[in-house]
DNA sequence: TTGAAAGCGCTACCAC
DNA sequence: GTGGTAGCGCTTTCAA
């Protein structure tokens, strides 16, 4: 067992009382240039370090904040390179801050967030939630600060940092259409389309794909919608869907990941890329440098994300003011190998 | 300001102590069954929500255990999917056992893990640590229970957690022998070869791959050692360099990532795989089934790597006896298409 | 400039 | 079975 030494060792070693050895760790309150000397010399001797629960019963705050991210929803989680770089956003973010992050994945339907509370957990960051979950609304009945991570939800009182997934979609289809492709396929994900409107970050990529149409004048043909998981082997799967649409000489992917497994699948069935389709992804992974042919993506800053939604946490708790509840960051278009010509160029 | 209930409050409402709130709360003492009913019933009418630090100031428990993973180290954090699963599997572990997690990301060479103890965090969990780094002596001055996983450390005192890297490396190797390859190019990674040894994971892939030779007769040649980093990168650069190796007809890389920057590499020369070179990973990533061609690779389970360390760490707080400090994962050769037939077949 | 003391929310011991 | 109460380590008035 540690001997555990408190304040009270070192006030009586350095024959001060706590509340001055108090005054000299947080360097509040007044205190002789000699009487810090001493104390601190002692807090050396000792090997003192305060204890931080103790010091938040007082104080009631825990520098903790939470980062929640649903377990559950398949494809998200264990495929997604993605989230690592959040993490690594968040982390750092909150580090700066002498803040700290306790991860929890949770089951989405039925998480209480009691854990927040009962460790009275300074705010919530949470990724990935979809409006219709019930856990939404039970993370803001805990009063907490709590910031949404590409969530896209309607209620404009809440903090939220998403991308402009709507424009990165524009430009993508944008791109397709101005190199010449009229009839461009969409790997929209496993959901129905006719729904589309309450998954958040899809219903806006396939609002920027149909904005681009629009512009251009072409018709929006729900046939090239192709309905599969933005999965690898979701990928995989779309090229047999894609290689049966009349026409079709450009498919754009919600994410990278399926992106790539569409180009494994359209290699084995011997279709070229860029030559016979051009594809475009999103997300641009670490990796889409170094798919084969390498992947034409729109970027999007993850690292950048996870600051951003700390800063906007951290300022909520530390009662600054926040700017926009709403943080939408922007994307780029990277133009690599698997676009080329369409046939009306 | 959110009016915080207490244990006082409760006592107060329910007419009883608060003695005899807590032993309600945490099932101990002796209630009378309608006690235990009322104070419930006022429970939940208040919507009390225990303060788990401030019990944890008696208990001395945090019910907390850091992870903590070297930020700064090129080419880990930033490339690798792999710490995701690993994340994943330890807080998996954690959450069973009603322990949370908190994430740290350290400079190696600066950390003092003060925050540890500031934070009385029941125990650590280590990531990837080298040797001769002073951050591992700092970590077991705290005098906390701490588990490394990827560390390779000499001290059998240490508790650790590694996957059987030399196996796997063996394993490997032999495989494109009995292809009939016998000049095998390795990619080990951005460190001097003579110094292999304080490079724990590295030296441990690089002696199964002697063993491998040995055992089939084939002399170690040091200049099929190609010195690039583990990387997506490091694997493109390190084919410039397989080409120039005569005679070579395979090539072994000691992660996915660096593999699958060669084939990018190979297949922009022109180089086939497997016709002229087969190539073989390690890691078996959720993505290395979709590289074209799919990579043939050393499989680990990282979800599984996570959850040992958490339960070996879990029981070491817990006090209970571990059957061994050095617990080694098995792995698995999954043969893929970026093997194929060497000359001597 | 310093110290005494109250109290944050909880557990655990000991009386009743 | 139940309640009183002494701390756990700390911050923070308020006096001195």
């Amino acid at each position: 067992m540690k001997q555990e030494v408190s304040i009270v060792d070192v006030a009586k070693k350095a024959g001060v009382s706590i509340a001055t050895v108090s005054n000299v760790v947080n360097g509040k309150g007044r205190a002789s240039a000699s009487t810090i000397q001493k104390v601190q010399r002692v807090i050396e001797e000792l090997g003192y370090t305060p204890n931080l629960p103790a010091r938040n019963l007082k104080t009631r705050r825990t520098d903790l904040i939470g980062l929640v991210v649903p377990t559950m929803e398949p494809g998200r989680l264990q495929d997604n390179p993605f989230y690592w770089d959040l993490l690594a956003g968040v982390e750092e973010g909150a580090r700066d801050r002498k803040f700290h992050i306790i991860l929890a994945g949770i089951d989405e339907s039925t998480e209480t967030f009691a854990f927040a509370k009962e460790r009275r957990l300074d705010g919530l960051i949470i990724v990935g939630m979809n409006e219709r979950s019930q856990a939404i609304g039970r993370a803001m009945e805990l009063g907490l600060p709590v910031v949404f991570i590409d969530s896209y939800l309607q209620d404009s009182e809440l903090y939220q940092v998403n991308l402009d997934d709507r424009m990165g979609s524009y430009r993508a289809t944008s791109y397709l259409i101005a190199q010449g492709h009229r009839r461009i396929a969409l790997l929209v994900g496993d959901i129905p389309v006719d729904r589309i409107s309450s998954y958040g970050v899809l219903h806006e990529r396939w609002l920027g794909y149909k904005d681009a149409l629009e512009e251009a004048g072409i018709a929006y043909d729900p046939q090239l919608m192709i309905k599969l998981p933005t999965s690898l082997e979701g990928g995989y799967q779309a090229s047999n869907r894609l290689v049966e649409l009349p026409d079709v000489t450009a498919i754009f992917s919600f994410s990278d990941i399926s992106a790539m497994g569409l180009l494994k699948g359209l290699r084995e069935k011997g279709k070229s890329v860029p030559g016979e389709y051009s594809v475009i992804g999103f997300d641009n992974l670490f990796i889409s440098e170094y798919t084969s042919p390498s992947l034409t993506t729109v970027s999007q800053n993850i690292l950048e994300k996870g600051q951003a939604a700390v800063r906007m946490l951290l300022d909520q708790i530390d009662g600054q003011p926040i700017e926009e509840r709403r943080k939408i960051l922007p994307v780029d278009l990277i133009v690599r190998e698997t676009t080329g010509r369409g046939p009306f160029l």
